[in-house]
Formats: C-alpha cells, sequence, structure tokens
DNA sequence: ACCTTCCAGGTAAGCGCTTTCCAGTACGGT
DNA sequence: ACCGTACTGGAAAGCGCTTACCTGGAAGGT
C-alpha cells in the first residue's frame, strides 16, 4: 500500500505538501508542484488512509445509524431517509442492526463512539426496561459530551434530538376509525410487551375504547412479533378465543398483513365479515388485498428530520434538546368496514384522510 | 474525552499496560494493576479510539457493504445475510447505496478502501459501461492488492470471489412455465436497459421462446425501472399496445406487484384472464392478490455465502478467484394460469417446485 | 544597497493507540 | 553468596496523516 511519504518522495517533495494537494488546502501550492504530485499520486494509485486522517485532523465525518432491523420496511423507509440526508451532506452511513437487542444497541453506540462518528441516530422503540435505559442514556450523554450529536427517533426518554412519531395519537385514530364505523368489540394485535412503541400505540386505543364506551378486555389483546408471522399468529388465536370479533387492529403493518393472510386462509371475508387495520403505512400496503386501511407515519420524512437535525449544529441551550413530532394521519382503504349487521349505522368516511394540526 | 493516556495517569501505570489490560492481550498484568485500571477506565467512562486503534495495529475489522439501495426488498434480503455472518465474526458491517449510480459506486470503494475495511462485498446488476466496468475493476484490484478481500453478487466480470444468480436460467423458468401453461404471446417487462442483470434474465427468456418455437418481439417488450411503480407504468403501455397479451412476465417482483396493481385498477382478473410471473420471490410476494408465481433466489443464502467469501481466507491461487452459483428455482403460486382460451391444454404444474441440479 | 514583507515549501510535533524491546525484581539452583 | 532464569511493567518507536510554525529567497520600499 502506498502512503503519503511513497507519493511525496516520488515525487520530489514533502508530505506536508501532497497533504495539501490532496485535501486542496487553502495555502498556496505552485503548478509545476501540483502537477507532480498529481501524477505520483495516479501512478502509485495512492488512496489516503482514512484512520490515519481522522486520527491526524479533529473532524468526524461518517455518521451512525443504530435500528431495529433495515430490512423492516419500517426502517427500510426511515432509513432511506436518513441516507438521503446524510449524503447530501457528504457523510458516509454506517449502519448498525439491533436485532432489538438491547445489549447489542448498547454496544453499538459504544462502537460508533469509537469510531469517531459524528453523530448517532437512534431509530426504533425503546424499552420497558429502567436499567437499559439508564445505561444507555448514560452512554449517549458521554458520547454528546465528546463532541458526539445524537438524535432519536420515538424515544422521548433519551439524550439528545428527537424526532417522535405521534403512536398514542396514531393508536386512536385507528381504534376511533374502526368504533366510528359501527364496531362495538375489537380485537388488538400489539407488539412486543417491552417496547414502548407498543404501549404507546396501545394506550391511545385504550382511550379511544374509552371515549366511545368500551373498554378493551384481556382477552381482545395479544402480544405478538411486530412482523408478518407474529401477525398471522396473533390472529389465529384472537380468532379461536373470539369468534364473534368483527374487526381487528394491527398495531403495525407487517402484523396486518399476517393477519390478512390467516383471514384468507380461513376465508373469512375482509372487509366484509372483519375489518382489519394496521398502522406505520408501509408501501406494500396498498397492494395487499384488499388494500390496508392503516395510520400512516411519514417514515421517509421522520428519517429526513432525524437525521437534519443530527447534522444540524446543536441547539444554543445544549439541556434543552429539540423535540419534533411527526404527524400520525388515518388511511382509510379497502380493509375497514361497517360490521356485518351494524345496528348503528355511522356513515362510513371511506377514503377520507383526516389530519390531526 | 479520556484518552489512554489520561486512563494511564489515573491508574498511575504505562499505557502500555492500560492497552493490554483493555484488549486483554495475552501478556500477564497483576491482579492489582488491572483492577485500579478497570476502576480508572469506569470512572473517566473511557471508550478507545477505533481509528487510533485501526492506524496502530495492522489488521482490519469492518467490512463494507455497497448495495444499490437496502431498503428495496432484494437487497434488503441479501444484507440480512450478510449482516447475519458478519455478526458471527464479529465484524461491523457498512452499509452504502449507491441508488444505482456507477459513479457513486466508485466513491465508495474508495471510500471502503480508504477506511480500511477488511472486505468488500459488492451486490447489484453490473452495468453495462465499459469504461466504468474497467475502472471499478481496477479499483477493486487496486484494493486486493493492499489486502481487501472482494466479494461481489452477481457481477461476473470483476476480480475476486462471487457468487452469482442463475438469471439466465431463472428467466428461463419463468417463461418457459408460461408458454407450458398454454400461453403463446407473453409480455415482458425488463429492468433498465443498461443492468446485467435485465439482459441475463432476459437472455433466458428469449431461450425459453426458441425452445418454444416463439419470438420475443420489441411490441412485447418494455424496459422500466425495477421498482414498483415502474412495473405498473410498464404493465400500462405492454396492454395498451397489445390488448391480448394472456401473460406477463415480470424481470422482478416489484414490478411484477406493480403490473398486478395495474391490472386490478383495469378489472383484469389474475390469473383468468392475464398470468404474471415475477422474478426473485421476495418475502411479501405470498401476500399479494393473487399471490404471485415467480422465480425464488435464495436471497439470504446469497448474503450468507458472499460474506463467508469475503471473509475466508483468499484461494490458495488469487488468480482463480471462487465462483459460487445460487439455484434459480420456480414457485408457481396464484397469480399464473393457463390462458382464457387455451387451446393446447397442458396439464398446468401448479404449485410443483422444480429445482434445478 | 539594505531592510522589510511576503510567499512557497519544508520541518516536525503531534493525533491516540499498539507492541517490541528492555529493565528491574524475585526466585531457584549450585 | 552468586549467577541464571522467569516474569511483570515501562519506555519508546512507530502507524499515516495534518498543520502550526519556521525558513530561505524573491520582491518591494526607501
Amino acid at each position: 500500500m502506498a502512503t503519503l511519504a511513497d507519493v511525496a518522495r516520488r515525487a520530489g517533495v514533502s508530505t506536508a505538501t501532497v497533504s495539501r494537494i490532496i485535501n486542496n488546502s487553502p495555502k498556496p501550492v505552485g503548478e509545476d508542484l501540483r502537477e507532480r504530485v498529481l501524477a505520483a499520486v495516479a501512478e502509485l494509485q495512492f488512496v489516503p488512509n482514512a484512520n490515519a486522517q481522522h486520527l491526524a485532523r479533529a473532524h468526524r465525518s461518517a455518521v451512525g445509524v443504530i435500528v431495529h432491523d433495515v430490512s423492516d420496511p419500517y426502517f427500510a423507509e426511515i432509513t432511506r431517509g436518513l441516507q438521503r440526508v446524510a449524503t447530501e451532506h457528504g457523510r458516509l452511513v454506517i449502519i448498525c442492526n439491533s436485532y432489538r437487542d438491547p445489549e447489542r444497541e448498547l454496544a453499538y453506540v459504544d462502537l460508533l463512539h469509537a469510531h469517531q462518528t459524528a453523530a448517532i441516530v437512534l431509530a426504533g422503540s425503546g424499552y420497558h426496561d429502567a436499567p437499559v435505559t439508564a445505561r444507555l442514556d448514560r452512554k449517549l450523554r458521554l458520547y454528546e459530551r465528546g463532541g458526539g450529536r445524537v438524535a432519536v427517533i420515538g424515544r422521548h426518554q433519551h439524550a439528545g434530538d428527537a424526532v417522535v412519531p405521534e403512536n398514542e395519537h396514531g393508536g386512536y385514530l385507528a381504534a376511533d376509525a374502526l368504533y366510528r364505523l359501527g364496531h362495538t368489540t375489537i380485537g388488538v394485535i400489539a407488539g412486543p410487551r417491552h417496547l414502548t412503541t407498543t404501549t404507546d400505540r396501545l394506550a391511545g386505543v385504550r382511550r379511544a375504547a374509552r371515549d366511545h364506551g368500551h373498554r378493551l378486555t384481556a382477552r381482545h389483546l395479544t402480544y405478538a412479533d411486530f412482523d408478518r408471522n407474529g401477525g398471522l399468529a396473533a390472529a389465529a388465536g384472537l380468532l379461536d378465543r373470539h369468534p364473534r370479533l368483527t374487526a381487528i387492529a394491527a398495531l403495525n403493518d407487517s402484523m396486518a398483513v399476517g393477519a390478512l393472510a390467516c383471514l384468507r386462509e380461513r376465508g373469512i371475508d375482509v372487509p366484509g365479515r372483519m375489518s382489519v387495520i394496521g398502522f406505520d403505512d408501509m408501501p406494500i400496503s396498498v397492494d395487499v388485498t384488499p388494500p390496508l386501511s392503516t395510520v400512516r407515519l411519514p417514515l421517509v420524512e421522520i428519517g429526513v428530520r432525524a437525521m437534519s437535525l443530527a447534522l444540524r449544529e446543536p441547539a444554543g441551550d445544549a439541556d434543552q434538546p429539540r423535540v419534533e413530532h411527526a404527524a400520525a394521519q388515518l388511511v382509510l382503504r379497502g380493509s375497514t368496514a361497517p360490521p356485518p349487521a351494524a345496528t348503528r349505522s355511522h356513515r362510513p368516511s371511506t377514503g377520507r384522510i383526516r389530519r390531526r394540526g
């Protein structure tokens, strides 16, 4: 591997000159030398050692992103937004998958810290686990004190700037839509119990139930893995325990797709006999049958905003992190309808989209 | 930011000792010192500077991955496989999205080279662009000469080990299945013209046509973006130009899903009036309606094998890169059937999966 | 003709770590 | 009591780059 010194020797100049030319520093360099050096760089196919560069200069360039799993459409979309902004700023993005393992998440924060990344974006639900949360928070603060920038997505409990999706409100919108259609008992497929996203969204569902004079009992609630197969299994369980259900709310679209698959297997018509509503509005939701009613989260935009926060100068008041909210929006498509024998006939507001100020 | 030296000072030892303890080097260190150092590390919340570490020691740790777009399910699956193996080896993965821009791809190779990654995995179609290909190849070779390992996915034309999906054969399988069902003129939605994946798969389709005594004319062929909306637009064009079409082969599943959407919009029954077959078997394919017939590529496995190659010692004979093939496999689901007025009645082999040795 | 100013280019001191080599001590053998 | 050995810990030389500071000489002023 050719080094700076090799290039310098070959061009018959000092390493300082080569460095200046390569980084086209403001310091002027004669045209003849510049040419000689550039020629030497080309001949030797010199590629500067980024580790050495980072060590020598103060400023950081790459940014780290920790998500649960990039191959999950939810994070894929967010990541797309993150990437876009990072690329605009000429930043390399390092993506880390925690696979929802808090320990791995902690390890990755250390890793990104160690790699002197300019910022860490932490996306994905927090955990109901006080010790872990505290440890994570401590690491994040330490990283910030060392000059790193932190932006979190959907985690109120941490240091750093945040963009938080309206999970509670979204949960409300989903359940409210179902009740308004005339459903009286709805089954809920929740995500893993220890995730804050689950409880946030669930809280909204509960509030809607109360508002409509209902109560969400344990029998109508199942916790499942936040993916398609989790939703499929959960729907099966719900149906077995409660054959008269007329609507299912899944707390994300992947699970809703699983529920749809279960219903299809059993020959239960959607939305004729059973309504299904999801959450997130991932891209594929329009292409399943029937197209999935859901609560849209502006996933790409969330990514864009989080990365923008992370790359912008920290707020003057460092102890007052910036918090931005991402609006949840009801999107009614084909998977929801009034219940089969709806006595109360509320006019279904099909296709209408309500936005919350 | 605390440094090694800070820790050493605080513990009253030399930096060498701290370094040994932190990396638990084979060199024995007294228990009392070890405790003092560990205490100092904790108090100072010391996080070693990874750049300095990499500079000081020879060996490389992270591996780089260049894909077109992680949020595309095709790459998401491959990436999942790559990640799994990398994680098993304790390697950090740096994911880079080229968004199918050759220049960006070149830039990323330099970047990963500069960052001294242990290996580069290049996934995704090559380009029909000789100068770009040559430049890329040169960079890759240079990187290899510097001790880096290279593994490519689906690019025969490059240095380094490779795992190549049977694109040509897969194209054959898809078209062959359609012809066997009795279709005589099939429309083909291809990906972008300048991608080798497109031409490879298309070659298979053409071969199947020939074998069945047909010819693929330009009228039945459309080039489109390799995504859902590309497929949707392409299907619309095909249908307009050729209303009597009874089957469409899309060269990836995303486009097939788009075609399905187009057909649904127009009220054309699938598979009653029109068969659709995709390519890749991405996870969502079972959940669209009707479930998509397709050609399966073992995406996760491809990722696993590519990363395994990249992490394994180079072959003894360095100039003879290892090449592994990934078998394409026909998967018939609900989106294919005989044409409406099939005169030649070949028994459809619904649900059957044929594997190629 | 001399001194100042300015500029291109070089010298060398790090950046934070690893690791080789060396020093000092304690021990055992004779 | 002396020497050899073993073993723990430290000193210091880099790893490949950046950059503050310095130098020599040309240009300009009086």
